[in-house]
DNA sequence: TTATTAGTCCATAAACTTGGTAGGCTATCA
DNA sequence: TGATAGCCTACCAAGTTTATGGACTAATAA
């Protein structure tokens, strides 16, 4: 399951695209418009501005806009920043991935079932955009 | 990602599936080989056993044992059962739905990805069981 | 019937994660 | 220079995860 943060992170990203080039938007208005904690907004928009998916303009006239048009960003891009792997085990994950304790890869039932899975969803997730989100 | 639990719940039921009438099997055995805590293991045994998934038998000669064949356990019992939701938002949960909060899903993007990595998931988990865990 | 075996149940707890709050600091603009 | 608005650091309450310890109960064999 994603992590109510992911959730708020997608809500604002979701409001970002759709304000793309209207010039930065207030946390504030984030905050209100999609109902997310306004403290707890601010560091996930933070966290997606370190990873050079958001950037920001202080004082008057300041907020936060997409650094890159919404098609640039891959949904799973997102998904890894703020929630974490996407496979469902560390000895599947691409970019999380650890070495399986007390079982080998090689001959792992389980192992295997857990690759497709990962592959299913990568197909889904690396090829939708933050465009993709907006209806 | 999988709990930490579920893994075990996987290595012990995978055991399991392969001593398949062999009679009842230690929490001691299944413990030791599959290097897994053993009162944790006990806890988690007990839950797959209230599930119908396991049985087992008191005193000398006793042990935990598959209630059914490995053909008739579905991966997807199991992880609904010790790891929760497959779905990556409860919105989109069959087993596991909540109504989204201030956020209208005939018109949410997100919500129709997710309803696509879903079925994507599901797809796999519904249509493997503990037989073809055994390699 | 009694000793042994092995699962059951209950209580506790450390470690970690999640979701969130408070408040001062710093950069920007009029 | 004063108001604005993001930046940064610290903190925390609650819940979940991952266990551990010990007493209890059912089954079996001698």
């Amino acid at each position: 399951m994603l992590s109510k943060k992911s959730q708020y992170a997608f809500k604002a990203l979701t409001y970002l695209s759709e304000k793309y080039k209207e010039g930065p938007v207030l946390i504030s208005e984030i905050a209100a418009k999609k109902k997310i904690p306004i403290k707890f907004l601010e560091s996930i928009l933070l966290e997606l501005k370190k990873a050079d998916i958001l950037d920001s303009k202080k004082g008057k006239g300041g907020g936060y806009f997409l650094k890159q048009k919404p098609e640039k960003v891959k949904v799973s891009t997102v998904i890894r920043l703020i929630n974490g792997p996407i496979a469902m085990l560390p000895c599947v994950s691409l970019y999380f991935y650890e070495r399986c304790k007390n079982c080998n890869e090689r001959h792992c039932g389980l192992h295997d079932m857990m690759i497709e899975v990962r592959d299913a969803t990568l197909s889904i997730v690396e090829n939708r955009t933050l465009k993709d989100l907006i209806v």
